[in-house]
DNA sequence: TTGAAAGCGGTACCAT
DNA sequence: ATGGTACCGCTTTCAA
């Protein structure tokens, strides 16, 4: 027979409540009363059963992450940087990849049905997506998302965001000033707010610097490395090459690299290219990628924190949560150093 | 105010049980009464609630998946085979990455704690832990390891088997057909029973063909393409270099490959080497990867499947399970096709 | 085939 | 600071 609250309370000669108190860290219990029961805990090796503790409190100790992302690196940083916060306070992290065309009624059941979540973390497309945002306040589910957007003015404390297009001007402002003017990029789809942003940022700072980029320099494909490889190809095959290329990310970096290597270009030499996101692609390159750092541990771990302020109502959630990206060099662009 | 069984039952004119009844498919329903109860859930929009449901039942639908395991590729096909099939069956997953060190009591509590989980799926090295596996049993808590070992003879009816040693005799026998003699590998450490088998296999090979094998020749280091090239770099400064390497997995294999590069030798021209599971690094390399084809995300699926049979009474469960890796043939050791 | 009532193991409110 | 007790929403047992 499992030891329930009952045992416990039994054996330490107190009533179940207090037993509860103790189990919940609550203040009002006498210290010889408190070791009393932790005694009694020990020696009948009893947990609190998190079903009925779940059930009566009305609240749970489990949250989401809804996630529709091939980039095995970006999930496994944002369930690593949920995990590193969540595990302090014991709360538990079930995941939810999703294909992002799926319906929203079967998310939210699955969200009420399966766990009962205390919250859930929304990253990319999802957290983007209004409809989806309303309907989990109408079912009252709290809900964090992260989201890539320059710090806005009518901040949203249930966010935190991403600043992509300053990183994507950062590294723009790199290649101009290496002296390149023919400069090409391979970016996202639209489906994703950041692909649209890293285009934004490199279109403005090429606008300053009064660089014309015509249409057929900006390719978008999916964030994978053939569709890289495919685009580097189309590019660097032209009359006109470019001189630098910028990819919406590491792998489609990897790609691009791969593509000029097939076509005997050397990089930096001939072509240089820059990549997105710090992951590990851009260091197991050969040359290694001048791309843009982003923390996605850090960034989860932000998400966690104000989720489980939000949900626990202690902490403060007014303060706006965001992270700017920062540029790494490497000798993808520069050469060896 | 949340919808109960109550209002249901109410608005169906029918008592909470037969409402009940309808929501767990129970069998001994009249199938207009069963109309009426789902008229009234879809009219009120009722989901049970998941936590009472648990709670009273003393069923749990979440499993969880225990790992230590640094390779983002294999978490997140492993993550996505368990889900392929928890899905079809209305199971969460619930993510416990954890460092091999940890105290058995901190894991264990947190299973029990956290979300009251159904069953745990244990991969390597914990799947290999007769220790914890005692202790899982102990405590009543139902698992399915996924470990590495040829189909022995005592089954273990919540194991999934998979033959590496069988995987790494393939891809062996493949480098000596080539007319390689002088061969080298790179193993990962003893810490994981694959990478003790993958070496087995390999050796017996050697064996076979009566083809020595100096202990200087066999490298044992973590699975990461750091170390991978630092191992390449050693073995290929040699003054009897290698002809063929085999290495533990995909990345260490590419940072041999890249190891290769460093020191102007081509590959396969001056040097041949192979991978090990098919993972994206082999074919995002060049020149490509032969290696051994794993396919993790059906090994999940086979898990996770035997963990439901498990854990619900139905199914089958003494059917052995195994999976067994087979050569794919890539540049990396013949050129190219 | 259906219903009534007794829990499941905690939490929360209200006394004391 | 501690205890008594109602109650959360469902499943289970047993009777009808």
């Amino acid at each position: 027979m499992k030891t329930t609250i009952d045992d416990v309370a039994a054996l330490a000669g107190v009533s179940i409540k207090t037993v509860s108190r103790v189990m919940n860290n609550e203040p009002a219990v006498r210290a010889t009363t408190r070791d009393k029961v932790m005694k009694a805990v020990e020696e009948l090796n009893y947990r609190p059963n998190a079903a009925a503790r779940s059930f009566a409190s009305k609240h749970s100790f489990t949250i989401a992450v809804l996630y529709d992302n091939p980039n095995a690196y970006y999930v496994t940083d944002i369930q690593r940087g949920l995990l590193n916060c969540l595990r302090r306070q014991n709360y538990e992290l079930i995941i939810h990849p999703v294909s992002a065309s799926e319906n929203y009624d079967d998310i939210i059941s699955s969200l009420k049905l399966g766990a009962r979540v205390a919250g859930v973390v929304l990253t990319s497309p999802f957290s983007e997506d209004q409809t989806l945002l309303d309907r989990l306040t109408q079912e009252d589910i709290a809900y964090v998302k992260i989201i890539s957007s320059a710090l806005p003015d009518d901040i949203d404390e249930h966010a935190v965001y991403v600043d992509d297009a300053a990183g994507s001007e950062q590294i723009s402002r790199h290649l101009v000033q290496l002296g390149h003017r023919n400069i090409a990029a391979v970016m996202g789809t639209e489906s994703h707010f950041s692909s649209i942003q890293r285009l934004e940022g490199f279109k403005r700072v090429m606008k300053q610097n009064d660089i014309e980029v015509p249409e057929t320099s900006i390719i978008a494909s999916e964030y994978t490395f053939d569709a890289g490889q495919e685009a580097g190809i189309k590019l660097l095959s032209r009359a006109s090459r470019p001189s630098a290329i910028l990819a919406g990310n590491d792998e489609l970096a990897a790609g691009v690299l791969s593509a000029a290597r097939q076509l005997d270009l050397k990089c930096p030499d001939d072509v240089v290219i820059a990549g997105f996101e710090n992951s590990p692609f851009s260091r197991q390159s050969w040359p290694q990628l001048t791309t843009v750092h982003q923390n996605n541990i850090y960034i989860a771990e932000l998400a966690a924190l104000r989720l489980l302020a939000k949900v626990s109502g202690k902490g403060d959630t007014s303060e706006p949560l965001s992270y700017t990206p920062r540029l790494i060099v490497r000798e993808s662009t520069v050469g060896k150093v």
